[in-house]
DNA sequence: ATCGCCTATCGTCGTTTCGCGATATGTAAC
DNA sequence: GTTACATATCGCGAAACGACGATAGGCGAT
């Protein structure tokens, strides 16, 4: 499911999982690292502690709600943890702000006329 | 030279900005929101705090969060206020999801997709 | 087995969020 | 003027979040 034709008229309590997900990104620490991950070529492990500036628990609280809410990948490589960005975990957030976006231009009807 | 609080240093503040735009959509009552405004072809007012099933109060604060954030717009129309999505306010959030998901393609390195 | 490195978990504290009822504000109508 | 309606704001308590230090576990090297 690509398109979201559906998107507005679901609305059931999938609103909880995108929250979650939208949730996970709602955190600079976690965007940080996210940013990190995405630049980062290959897999990292505790190099994200001294680039966030956060403690150690606090960097690896921020990796358990990213990988909870299923936005990276974590694999087990014998001498650390190699975290990575989780394909297409975000598609579902995407749509939705595709949705409200395409919506917005829509029912833009009592928005003030005033254009910067 | 004054700087401009951020050039090209780092995502610094723009983290920040970010977070507040993703926060805003993290939590269910706020997207149920968002979704009934994408749905609406007008504006609608008290309408919404039927709609989420919370009191009048949380849902004005919700309200508050998503005008603060910038995700919607309210205009006063004498009788009630008239709400409706901005255009182009979850766009800096959409570029974001953008550049994770195509990273996420390329830093796919230590993933394995086939076994488990 | 012991050491050192890296990560996860625990316990705690301060701050923030969330939900509510009650109250204040503003405007249209009477 | 008052009344009625719709929204915003004000406490207030409960829950969740964010951060930390300290601790426990896994694995390679010695």
């Amino acid at each position: 499911m690509r398109m979201g034709t559906d998107t507005v008229l679901m609305t059931a309590r999938d609103d909880e999982r995108l929250a979650v997900l939208a949730k996970a990104l709602g955190h600079p620490a976690r965007l940080k690292i996210l940013m990190l991950l995405a630049r980062t070529p290959g897999c990292i492990g505790g190099d994200i502690v001294e680039a966030v500036g956060l403690a150690q628990s606090t960097v690896s609280e921020h990796l358990r709600i990213l990988k909870a809410a299923g936005v990276i990948e974590g694999q087990i490589d014998p001498p650390r943890i190699c975290y990575a960005l989780a394909p297409g975990a975000l598609a579902p957030l995407a749509a939705l702000i595709e949705t409200l976006d395409a919506a917005a231009s829509d029912t833009a009807c009592c928005v003030t006329p005033d254009q910067d």
